[in-house]
DNA sequence: GTACATCCTGTAGCGGCTACAGACACAAGG
DNA sequence: CCTTGTGTCTGTAGCCGCTACAGGATGTAC
């Protein structure tokens, strides 16, 4: 049996946010000692690990939840890939959002200098659109 | 002279976010009617897409109000693409990060249904690191 | 016994909006 | 003039996923 610290340490996932997840429902309630302070097993820091991957991975923590949940369920496989699949999409349209910034801003950062009159950044901003 | 709701037609920023910038001092108060009302001349709107163009190359607001107001500065530049290289920066990180979530999953995605007895996802976000 | 670390609850803040409620304001038609 | 409908106003609360306190209780080591 573990302190709230300890489960925090091995989990990798920080004291105040484990509460977090406590207050969201997202965990169950953790058992308590006599004098109201948390307790977690083994399989609670393993939950706790396992949320902390799903959140490294893009998933929403209602997301996390129900994989979790799912990890109950005599066949979870087909709910579990589309929870993943729908991650993987959403990842896949940050990173193309994203990479056209990337270019635009560099290409706006590259530009800025060979003007002498005009910052090009700041007018490609006012452009019309 | 244009009303909020002209002005956020023209602009392409929502009314309600337009009233939210002004609140947040990113926009200077705009001129006002008898009424009451906010006024938004040609310059006012310009200002507003300024913002867009910002938020949607990725800038955070703080950033896109101190461009804004280097526009009145006599050499922006050097200050300008200070802040540009530096939102590039932070966005190629986020890039590198998505692309090493995007990696992760899509293997997780492809995993699973190859394994009978076990969900290849569930079992992979339970590991120990 | 006395420091000091750890834990508890509750609340407020971050960024960048978004979504109301409830009250005024204005333009067009009868 | 009155109604109807649309636009606008302020103020406040909510979204997500934490994070950071304050102020108090409890546990541990010397």
């Amino acid at each position: 049996m573990h302190s709230i610290g300890t489960a925090s340490k091995r989990s990798g996932v920080h004291i105040e946010t484990i509460r977090y997840y406590e207050r969201e429902g997202i965990l169950p309630p953790a058992e308590r000692t006599a004098s109201g302070r948390r307790v977690y097993d083994e399989d609670g820091i393993a939950r706790l690990r396992f949320i902390r991957h799903c959140r490294e991975l893009g998933f929403a923590i209602r997301d996390a939840q129900a994989l979790l949940s799912l990890t109950a369920a005599p066949m979870p496989c087909a709910e579990a890939q589309l929870i993943a699949q729908r991650n993987l999409d959403t990842v896949r349209s940050k990173i193309a959002e994203l990479s056209v910034m990337e270019r635009e801003l560099s290409a706006l950062v590259d530009q800025c200098g060979t003007h002498d009159k005009h910052c090009a950044i700041l007018n490609d901003l006012f452009a019309e659109d």
